[in-house]
DNA sequence: CGTGGGGTTGACTCAAGTCAATTTGGGTGG
DNA sequence: CCACCCAAATTGACTTGAGTCAACCCCACG
């Protein structure tokens, strides 16, 4: 099933009726509330679900667009997910990616809460640098599918910080960036940048809990 | 099962041998990062099922902290949970658990990048509020079983802050505090800061999505 | 060859963080 | 029962990182 550069798997409140996982190419997903705020909560790559946060509703939160144009393939939530008994083995790994999922959520809250700008796009570089490494790429170059915009919305942050961040890892010489294409040529330094390590050392920590 | 107020029910990293239902009580469950940065992920009040984060990983990834006195029921995952086949309403009602704690979790991330101090802490009272409602308690009026500093760290804010939130909440007659007991005056006003409806109209927007 | 969206940069502002001093209040031991 | 202690909460003064607004560049595309 293909979907052009821009359009839209499905939008937030449309009815549950397929899971997707990625074939090719790029997705985002957005979340928007009732005042038309609107945040991008995840970028999907290659063999990752779309959708999973339906379940709950039978209908979709967040609406999902394609970066590029791309290939996915829908499951059929009723056939495979919902029927009682049926596909233990489905059903099992629906419950680990659900899981996993709370997972990464409780990872971009933390990160949200801790990190500077130049810390979450450090993060945000080093967590996509290594899914394409489990896609058998390059972990060092690689070319961004999302706008300065969405990775700020992404990040919880404006696309001229972003922009900014871009230019203080550059000068670091950290990373390269010409456009959309990323090198990260000290991946030390920047996981370094992205433990926040240079300043505000033991910030944030609420103390011991009790 | 009985835990003292303050006490661990489990730490992030054990393995995980039971989830949880609040039978009476409060409990915090709280992620911590390697360089000791922490952070309050959510409360849990009777009737709430904790550990749900572990599934994917069959260990817990944050501790979880009696705020009081507080008893639990434990439940077996490997009994209940793991066995293939077996309660298949448990599983499906399990796979509703889990995913909407996603969508807690979003809502959390959409809050964290729209909504300044004031705004948080008017939706941290209504969302208590509604949760104190359903198990039939009063909307209006209730007592906070967690600090300042916690509520800060649950909001991605200082506690320095959630005090004059607080206080500029006070000062518009929209609630009065007394230590941690709370009194909601204008339920519609709070509702109005929450949506943060007074500035910042078309914040956060990141325009269409293409 | 103009037009528009994405990206970059600068100047300025302000909400929340930081640090510090002080008050309050619950719990404990004599 | 009271005095004391310590953690929690409050308040003020100051700092700062990121948001805001605006100008401008660049390039792809009709």
């Amino acid at each position: 099933m293909k979907i052009k550069k821009g359009c839209a798997l499905f939008h937030a409140n449309d009815p549950l009726h397929f899971l997707y996982t990625v074939s090719a190419g790029t997705f985002k997903t957005c979340l928007s509330d009732n005042e038309g705020r609107e945040r991008v909560t995840n970028f999907f790559m290659p063999s990752d679900m779309i959708g999973l946060d339906a379940i709950s509703t039978e209908r979709h939160t967040c609406s999902a667009f394609a970066l590029e144009d791309s290939v996915v393939f829908p499951i059929s939530y009723y056939r495979w997910i919902l029927l009682p008994g049926d596909f233990p083995t489905i059903k099992q790994s629906l419950t680990q990616l659900l899981s996993r999922e709370i997972i990464h959520d409780h990872e971009m809250l933390l990160m949200l809460c801790s990190l500077n700008a130049d810390g979450r796009l450090a993060n945000f570089l080093v967590s996509l640098s290594s899914r394409f490494v489990k896609r058998g790429y390059s972990a060092n170059k690689f070319v961004l599918s999302m706008s300065r915009r969405d990775i700020g919305s992404y990040l919880g942050l404006r696309l001229e910080t972003i922009c900014r961040s871009i230019n203080s890892l550059r000068t670091l010489n950290i990373v390269k960036f010409t456009g959309r294409s990323v090198e990260i040529v000290d991946m030390l330094a920047l996981k370094a940048v992205e433990q926040g390590c240079e300043k505000r050392n033991k910030r944030w920590s609420i103390g011991h809990c009790f």
